[in-house]
DNA sequence: GCAAAAGTGTTTATCTTACACCCATGA
DNA sequence: TCATGGGTGTAAGATAAACACTTTTGC
């Protein structure tokens, strides 16, 4: 009737992370993950998430955001939040190893290193254990949040034009917005406060803004009254 | 750069399940929680979720569903998803033991019996571990959840009126509803379709509906054109 | 001046809200 | 007949959707 108990199965525990950020492809923007070339067996030779084993005295976040200095180098993620836990008895060779996954957002993708490499999040290459299914709940808990979250905020700079942060929507929802009604949509929900400057081009300079909450918002529902 | 290392730490992995219903009190409904009174250490005599170790080669659900039916015998809940993961590494006096948390949804509560207890889950006792904290992720989980989708069929039998319905919303999201507004509303998304019969009472029998969609169906979102 | 992206308003349709009375039954 | 909950419509306001041109800059 009450938690653990002695015959607890000792199992390991990792956290894999899903690091998503965008990628500018031929004027348009399209979700990227990071992932690594495995170097040992199972799966050596194959793609897997960024992912670890968690520490006998480590929060689950902690090694989470561990594993992303690994992979990352000094970048920080601008959002990171658990996703969900994979347990399939099987889903590792070795042994039993439960996976607790995290989602990650960055602005924008450094020059991947160190046997790192971006992919496209809709084409990813074969991925090494169960992780095609922590890709697809990342991208998919991503898009769902877009609307009704300022996740946005993840894959975003401090100050950015309402044209990124459109480009970010079109992006993850992968499809097109009208500018005007997005525009007068984050407006009235809040969501962004100007900031001081511009950014120039070779066009009209761009009213630079920023989110007006610090961390995730949520918005509206659909049942109301 | 990838998963599991050798050097993982073995520790436990429980599952701890938040079984949710209502109860109808003085012409109000309210959630309450199933909590059983631990036998033994640590938190002797304190309450605690129903929970229990992951076994060998036992997947993450089927480890709640068995916990399930510890708590609650031969009743099936009719909604069950995985929650969150709790890892802090001294959750648990006796060692490392990362919570892996369900929220189980039961259309009405049966009478309690072996220790447990049904319990208002807006003022629960003390709880043991951090099972309060994941309490309020599940009460959290569920009202958010409400506004979105059709999760209110966790909570209903198979056949009910649109009364009913109304009255799982009110005491999820805590406040009265509009009734012509609701029935026009749910009508609208086609989340409900009138069934055979009536239910009677001493007053105008009542029209019986079922869900449309079999199981979790999401709505609409926010950010759209 | 030309290319490139920024910025802006109006109209129409749809949805949301607020609100009050009659109905069918069992006792 | 009365008490109880079931069932219904409308008008006003708010929101969403569709839609195209002018502005400002760098080159």
């Amino acid at each position: 009737m009450s938690s653990p108990d002695r015959d607890a199965a000792r199992v390991g525990v990792a956290v894999d992370v899903v690091v998503l950020s965008l990628e500018q492809l031929q004027d348009q923007h399209c979700p990227i993950v990071l992932v690594g070339s495995r170097g040992h067996d199972p799966f050596a030779g194959a793609w897997a998430l960024p992912g670890g084993a968690v520490r006998a005295r480590e929060d689950l976040e902690s090694a989470a955001r561990r594993v992303l200095v690994s992979a990352l180098g000094p970048r920080r993620p601008r959002h990171v939040e658990q996703l969900a836990s994979f347990g399939a008895p099987d889903r590792d060779p070795r042994g039993r190893v439960v996976s607790v996954s995290y989602l990650a957002l960055l602005p924008t993708p450094h020059a991947a290193d160190g046997g790192w490499r971006w992919w496209h999040a809709a084409a990813p290459p074969p991925l090494a254990f169960d992780h095609a299914d922590i890709l697809s709940s990342a991208v998919e808990r991503l898009r769902a949040k877009l609307s009704y979250s300022n996740v946005a905020y993840g894959l975003l700079p401090d100050e950015f034009t309402l044209s990124d942060l459109q480009a970010v929507y079109e992006a993850v929802l992968g499809r097109p917005l009208d500018k005007r009604n997005f525009r007068k949509k984050v407006m009235a929900l809040g969501m962004v406060t100007p900031a001081q400057g511009q950014r120039r081009g070779s066009h009209r300079p761009a009213q630079l803004y920023r989110f007006a909450g610090a961390g995730l918002v949520l918005l509206d529902n659909v049942i109301t009254t």
